[in-house]
DNA sequence: CTGTTAGCGCATTCAA
DNA sequence: TTGAATGCGCTAACAG
């Protein structure tokens, strides 16, 4: 439309052009840049007039404070980090993980802070994480499904930075509270529920030993068995996916025709389940009855839809969120425990 | 250990405590702090006989340089942000997003630079993250299946800053360059495997239209089928969810008799045209072929496993974080595109 | 209400 | 090789 559409010189991306500064947008509306500084602030200590005309050199001059230098002065960066440890690339790409990076971002956004979300999947990315931390990257850290034992997690002792957990660990020495679905009462229902229904006797997939989250389901369901409890109808999975699941049910072959249930630690494996018991001829829940946990967008995609328990991530990641701007406010929050509800959800499975 | 381990004094979160700073190191080691950050930044005119001082005295101090003041002082954060626009939350929840988030993250990790992501679906976050792009917030960005009208792109423009695209659109006036798969040719492929199958009537499920990957992969559908292309069995999605594929069918009901095929735009839509069919009473493949696209870990979890389009989304991540590396490294790089390439793969839906 | 001043923690000249 | 000085862009405390 304007001229000053000609700026499209595309130089080199190296040299940035001089950056309009704080005093730049003083001189050109007639001000100290102090008084420049309390009109961004919000400071109430501006008169009328110098607002508006600092506004107009605002404008005009399309200012925009730097952030690593207000960052500096003033010790803090209104960012939030969320950072999320994987094993598999397959970890992120589960629902309940991107309803929790959605809604937390909303609530943190809300608030006026922006969280970003940080991968710690190697050691190398774990220790420039490590690093960033102690540098005083962020205002606050939400850790999501971080094993309690990883070297991260001693750095947030140090940091002096709010800090909240996904996962309830009882054994942890961490001192930050946690936010936690009812994972105990929920395998608990669900086991329970297949006993009712007539169904003796049951393996149990478990998750990986390092997540809290597999031990407390896994608690669960031992609470629900009671005495009948078997460890050789234990299998351990080393991590969530269908391939677990799978694999699981190889492992069980010798005593696949003296079962009549299978429950699982969550929906992926049990997809795994359910398909390879049909590979070796087994009908669920004919045959064998089936469970999922999470309720994730696999419970209807299977050809048997899953009987599983539901929980509400986007609760998880705003009551996360919600957790940490209190303690971002000033509120001290130690160790203690949100506990969100599980529901029982009953499909074909099981 | 040492007295030193007591700095364990819990206060409140808000008053961090003194942090170690470079002169700390300095008058610890007995050199200067200039001399204390020259050797931090590696450079070479540094004794060796201060080097090792100053080493003992940076772990005996625990420090760690402070992120902001480093930024502020070179004007460049090491950090790149990875901007996902998302309509919905399912979107982070693909596959192919992780999949890209993991291995760019890996890609620039291992060049030094920190990956961020951030999430941009509503209008307040989008204004937050264009404040954040113009605060040299971070030194490059990948934005991710960002549209192109979009007021966030405009930002772009004059933050002088290097931004690799996901999706290249041959109208965007964009001067970023772009890594994208060969949407146009797989779609075109695939389409062609249903002609060549003897299917002679085919609908087709377009992705929403402010995504480019949609448009391209239309315009590869209406290559093959050429002048046998029937608008009134083009459906347009608006997004690319389950639900948008059941709706598409119901939509195409008064057709669906004479239809033999329905080729869809990815995997999703394609299994929630499935199960619509399935409900209506058609069969897949036997009445009616389907196919998707992406081979998402959907494609293989139907009643009726996918015939779909291959991508590598982990090379596309890797791809897009060495463009922008390259252009991080000085290369001026322009408008262009790199394309990936698609594979056909032949399951049971067509 | 506003201008001035002094840092925030670090990189980087310039001399020495 | 090293110390001292200056500045990055902004906030905040202090006068006025």
């Amino acid at each position: 439309m304007d001229a000053s559409t000609q700026q499209t010189t595309p130089k080199s991306t190296l040299t940035p052009p001089k950056k309009v500064t704080i005093r730049d947008v003083a001189s050109l509306a007639g001000v100290s840049y102090g008084t420049v500084s309390r009109y961004l602030n919000g400071n109430e200590h501006v008169s009328s007039a110098a607002a508006t005309s600092i506004a107009k050199a605002i404008q005009h001059s399309r200012y925009v404070p730097n952030n690593a230098a207000r960052s500096l002065a003033q010790r803090k960066t209104q960012v939030v980090a969320l950072i999320i440890q994987v094993e598999a690339d397959a970890t992120i790409a589960q629902a309940s993980v991107s309803a929790v990076m959605s809604s937390a971002n909303q609530t943190l956004g809300d608030a006026g802070f922006q969280m970003v979300t940080l991968i710690a999947n190697t050691d190398q990315s774990t220790s420039r994480i490590a690093r960033l931390v102690q540098s005083d990257f962020a205002d606050g850290y939400i850790l999501f499904s971080m094993s309690n034992d990883d070297s991260l997690t001693t750095v947030f002792l140090h940091a002096n930075r709010p800090v909240v957990l996904s996962e309830y660990d009882e054994d942890s020495e961490l001192p930050f509270p946690a936010v936690d679905f009812a994972n105990e009462q929920g395998q608990q229902a669900i086991t329970q529920y297949l006993l009712d229904r007539g169904h003796k006797r049951l393996a149990y997939i478990c998750g990986p030993g390092y997540s809290p989250s597999a031990i407390n389901r896994l608690r669960g369901f031992q609470e629900a068995v009671g005495t009948a409890f078997d460890p050789s109808l234990l299998f351990y999975a080393d991590d969530w996916e269908i391939s677990s699941g799978e694999l699981a049910v190889v492992e069980f072959q010798p005593y696949l025709d003296s079962l009549d249930g299978v429950v699982c630690a969550n929906d992926s494996i049990a997809i795994g389940v359910i398909n390879q018991l049909g590979r070796m001829g087994y009908r669920v829940p004919g045959d064998i009855a089936v469970t999922g946990f999470d309720d994730s967008p696999y419970a209807m995609m299977s050809e048997c839809k899953l009987t599983t328990v539901r929980q509400d991530s986007s609760r998880h990641g705003k009551t996360l969120a919600e957790l940490l701007l209190r303690q971002l406010a000033g509120e001290a929050i130690g160790k203690q425990l949100i506990q969100l509800p599980t529901e029982l959800v009953i499909r074909q499975s099981a």
